[in-house]
Parts: structure tokens; C-alpha cells; sequence
DNA sequence: CTGTTAGCGCTTTCAA
DNA sequence: TTGAAAGCGCTAACAG
């Protein structure tokens, strides 16, 4: 079933068909009626590749989501695609593994996808600097900065991974902790850990309090089980600790459950602070003290963002949105009374 | 840059590019490789649209996932994107809501897309019987048995949620408690609610022990609060339970946590019950006693299956996958000694 | 082995 | 307001 077949049925050309679905203002009331009727009729839809081909655009955004079951990036995908459903694009999801290479992939796709733009959540835009730069189209990373790309085309929507990580620590020797170990990501492969490490340095520093690296620093993957694992070694390496910095909740769920299994006590006998504020952290037994980020706002602002530079062409854009602290049960209050 | 600029830098006809871009055999070494490296010096891609306009299929795989957030779908989706990346397809995922209508959509769809199959991750075949009927490609309900649509081109893998609900009633009413109240799904939208309620049911009836709906059935959202909410209601109209079967872990753990807060120790006061195995399950306090299901298993053989009916036009299939129970800490046996 | 050519289904001039 | 016709980039049949 074709233009054409409609076309026969209504006894009028194709073009008039065409513009009939199309909403253009130049067909008679009478024969709209008629074509809208009998494609009604049939539930006929237009080709898409006959449409797009022609059109010479395909209004696809791609997405790339870096870190399969990252529950917040998940949820932020969820925002904008149902979003994107809304307007006349397509969204088209690309999973990749926490380590790899999303720029060099990227690049493949605007080959062979020509997709109007692209957004990046949780990519690595400086680890990748060098691909990234390559590409042409309007893209946007969610969650991470990409300000020192300099690229026009790429804009960034993030939460300030320094400052929220930086406030976190502060938080915890706010509350009398000093002996603090460190779960976190890949520093070689993760820009975001990097930051947040950076971050929790600061704190760390402001407080002049020491931070030996072997000792309390666990390179884990981003998970539950990457969480367990790093707590059981963390302990093993520093057993005197008495707050757990770790970068993401899922890594703070795994610790506490190791450390529960160990009987520790959380956060009687070890504080930990999670990050990124996922809902589950509130039903977690205990609750999470933990970073929120905002992720619907992220997801919205940086769809919007990337709209913007594909329909007005505007220059890249580096947006900051806050975060919060949010108070659970995974911390205790160690100062001396 | 089309495949006529590629001819002409090449001295060719049109034809030839093509043949070599597509492997066909009939072209000279000498040609072949001269094409292909003007192709690479270019990076030129053929044009998808165009491509698939000639060929009038687009080798489209379109999954549903319904329920958003939906972990173990999720899980699910993951395994099958993977898999078809390696594969001449393309996966096209949409997201729809725990009480959308797929079949109305899917059936769009068909028009729209075109698609070769249709996966479906946790949809209601029963419930959409009619729509579902009119659906003429390969399609593949995972998670949802759908033998009952009787339809050639309707295949699916599941758990016996039937039998693996009834097992775990068992599990609770072997263990000593009669007292038991359910957290379902909505059992007039949600089919596996449904069965799943039913094979509870079976378990009571065989024990002997009564349930009285209104008092010990609550509906809620598959989520976290939907759980945590349906919990409180519990606890309200059916005070003296001892045990709590859910559908689901995350029901089971926004039930937990509800508890908790209530000063409900668990298992300890209640014991409860969950659904699905999310690895989840393991690293939650108490670690939850629940129902694996093989997700891993269901995924790989569902596309398997919707490929082989793709390819070789096999007739439905209906495989059912075996499930486990994960003994976790929610449970407490309290049989007199 | 290779070049030419007819469409795939659509949008959009151009004339009428 | 409409129909006819050109052509988007590609594949495959045909002729050489």
C-alpha cells in the first residue's frame, strides 16, 4: 500500500495525497476529506525511508548511555526518550560497556546514521578528547563537563561533580571523621572519578588531614558487587577507618552490605556516604546519606540544550546544575561531646 | 557524497560500486580493491534510507520494554541489544508504561517501522488477545507466556510464574505461617499479576488456609514506593499477618523499608517474600529471600527464537525456562519446635 | 566481469 | 487547487 494506491482510490494525483499528510494549506476541504478518509480507512501510514531519503534528513538522535545498569543514567534516558517521543524525531539508544570507547563510536555513527545530533550519558569528553573533536554535529554530555573540549558544537549539562564530592567529604569530617578510605572508579579510565577524587581531596586537604593513597583508595567498578569487593579489601588495608567515601550508591550498597556480612555495624562502627541520590538510597536499609543529582532536570535541560544548537545553531553551552546533600542513616556523628 | 561520486573518482559505473559494497562476487580483484580504497579514503557509508527503500526491508528488530525502570526487563534488554549488535540487525527500543497498551502501539508500529520481529519484555498477550491477533510478523512475548493467543507468528519464553509463585507460598507456609498477605500487581491490568496471584492461591488452597481478598490483597505500582506504600495499607487492615508474599523485589523492598520504619522487624516480626532475583535482592539488608528468574537464559533464548521464526519461518514456539528460590534472610521459619 | 537503466515511495517544483 | 514529472541514493536485472 503506496501513495499511489491512495491516490487511485481517491481519484486524484499523488501530490495532493502528499500534501494531505503532510498538512499542507493548499488542498481543498472536500478532497482532504476524501484522502484523509480513505487513508484512515486502510491505517496507511508514509514509507519512512522513501520519506526520509527524500526529505535528506532523518531526524534521528542518537544516545549513547556509558555504563549498562547505571540506574541513574537510566533514568535520565527514560526523561528524554520519553520526551523525544513527543517531537517529530527519533531516538535511537546505544549501549556501551563503562569502559568503552563512546567517541570513536560516535564517530562511526554519524556515518552511518547522519543523526541530527547526539547526547553522551556519562561519557568521558577529555579521556576522548582527540575522537570527539572529529565530530560535526550538535551533541551534548549529560553528567559530565566538556567545557575544556572548546568545541563549538559541544555543549555539557552536569552536576558539580568537584564541589558535590568536595561537600560530601566535608561533610563526613564535619562529623568527626578523619580516618576516611575511598571507594571509587578507574582513576585511568574515569574522568568523572577523577573529579570526584579531586574533590574529595580538596576537602581532605582544607581539613589537613593526610590521605595515604595505597592504603585507602579502592579502585572499584561502578556496582554492587565492585562495592563489596573494594570494602573487603578496604578494611583488610585500613582497618582503623571510620567513614567510607564512595562515588556512586550502587558502590555504597555493596559496601555496606560486605561490611554488614563482616559485622560492621552502619553506621555505629563505619559511616558511609554514597553519591548520586538514586530513589533507592531512601528505601535502603540504612538510608543513604548521599549526593542528589537532579537527573530529570540534567535530562531535561541538556535535550533542550542539544535542540536548541540543532534548530537555532547556538553555540555550545556548559550548564551547572545543583546538587544537595541528602541526610540518611549511613552516617554517624563521631565527634566528642 | 553518493555512490555516483565513488564511481566516478573510480572510473566506474554505479553498479560496480555497489557489487563491491555489498560483496557481491562478480567484480575483479583489481576493480574491488580500487573501489574500496576511494571508500575508505572517504569513509563513505552507504545511505540506510535509500538502501532500504531498494531493498524493501529494513532489518529492524523494535523491542517493547513495559514498565519503565523495570530492572529485571532492563536486564533483559541489555543481553538482546548486545546480541543484536552483532548481528545484519537493528535493535529499536521503546519504552512504554506498566499499564500501556503494546498491541495498539506494536500495531503502529508494524505500519511505521516495518520491523522483521517485535520483541516484546513483559507484555499483557492475553489481556491485548485482539490486538495482539492482528499482528502478522514474527513476534516474541519474554517473561509472558502467550500460548493461550494460539497465533503462528506469536512465540514466547517465561518462568512458570504459575508454579514458581505457588513454590514460593509454599516456601512461606512450609516455613509456619498462615497468616499471609500479598503485594500484587493491578490483577485487572496485569496479567502475570494475575497468574501469579493464582499460583498463590494454589499453594493456599492445598494448605487449607483461607485468604480473604479485600483484607489481605493490596495492588501497587512495581516499584520501590508502590511497595513501601501498599505495605502500610497492609499492615493496617491485616495486623496480625506473619508473612508478606510480593511480586516483585522491588515491592519487597519498598515493603521492607516500610516496615522497618513501622519498627516491623524483619524477618524477625514479618517475614517477607520476593520476586524476580534482581542481583539486587542479594545486596539489600535483609538480603531477600525471592524467586530467581534466569534472566540471562529467558533473553538469549527469546531472540534466538524470534530469529529462527524470522529466518526460517518456524512456527510459534513457547518455551518455558526453570526458575529457582533464593533462600535470602527476609524469611523466618516460625514453626513451633 | 561491468556499465546502463528501471524503479523502490516519496516530496516538490512546474504547469495547468 | 491540482496532476504530472523529476529525482533523492540505492539495488538488481539486463545487455554487453
Amino acid at each position: 500500500m503506496t501513495i499511489k494506491d491512495i491516490a487511485k482510490e481517491c481519484n486524484c494525483g499523488i501530490g495532493t495525497v502528499s500534501r494531505v499528510l503532510n498538512n499542507h494549506p493548499s488542498v481543498s476541504e472536500e478532497t482532504r476529506e476524501k484522502v484523509l478518509s480513505i487513508v484512515n480507512k486502510y491505517g496507511f501510514v508514509l514509507n519512512k525511508n522513501a520519506k526520509e531519503l527524500k526529505m535528506h534528513d532523518n531526524k534521528t538522535i542518537v544516545i549513547f548511555v556509558k555504563g549498562t545498569s547505571n540506574v541513574l543514567l537510566n533514568s535520565m534516558l527514560e526523561v528524554i526518550q520519553k520526551k523525544i517521543e513527543t517531537l517529530p524525531y527519533n531516538a535511537s539508544v546505544i549501549n556501551l560497556d563503562e569502559d568503552g570507547n563512546e567517541a570513536l563510536y560516535a564517530n562511526n555513527v554519524c556515518y552511518e546514521l547522519k543523526p541530527m545530533g547526539m547526547i553522551f550519558l556519562g561519557g568521558s569528553p577529555d579521556r576522548y578528547k582527540e575522537d570527539f573533536l572529529k565530530i560535526k554535529i550538535p551533541c551534548v554530555f549529560i553528567s559530565n563537563q566538556a567545557e575544556s573540549l572548546e568545541n563549538k558544537n559541544l555543549s555539557s549539562v552536569s552536576t558539580d561533580n568537584l564541589l558535590a564530592s568536595e561537600f560530601s567529604a566535608d561533610y563526613l569530617i564535619n562529623k568527626g571523621h578523619k580516618k576516611i578510605g575511598v571507594i571509587g572508579g578507574n582513576l585511568e579510565t574515569s574522568e568523572i572519578s577523577k573529579i570526584r577524587y579531586q574533590g574529595f581531596l580538596n576537602s581532605m586537604n582544607k581539613a589537613h588531614l593526610q590521605f595515604d593513597f595505597d592504603k585507602a583508595y579502592i579502585t572499584s567498578k561502578y556496582s554492587y558487587s565492585g562495592g563489596a569487593k573494594a570494602a573487603k579489601k578496604l578494611i583488610e588495608q585500613y582497618p582503623d577507618l571510620t567513614a567510607i567515601f564512595t562515588m556512586s550508591d550502587t558502590m555504597a550498597i555493596g559496601a555496606c552490605r560486605q561490611l554488614k556480612d563482616m559485622n560492621y555495624d552502619i553506621p555505629e562502627k563505619i559511616s558511609i556516604i554514597g553519591f548520586d541520590g538514586l530513589s533507592l538510597a531512601n528505601f535502603f536499609c540504612p538510608r543513604l546519606t548521599t549526593i542528589k543529582q537532579q537527573e530529570v532536570i540534567l535530562a531535561e535541560e541538556g535535550l533542550q540544550i542539544l535542540l536548541d544548537s540543532i534548530l537555532q545553531n547556538t553555540e555550545a553551552v556548559h550548564k551547572i546544575i545543583p546538587f544537595r546533600l541528602i541526610t540518611g542513616e549511613s552516617v554517624k556523628d563521631i565527634r566528642a561531646i
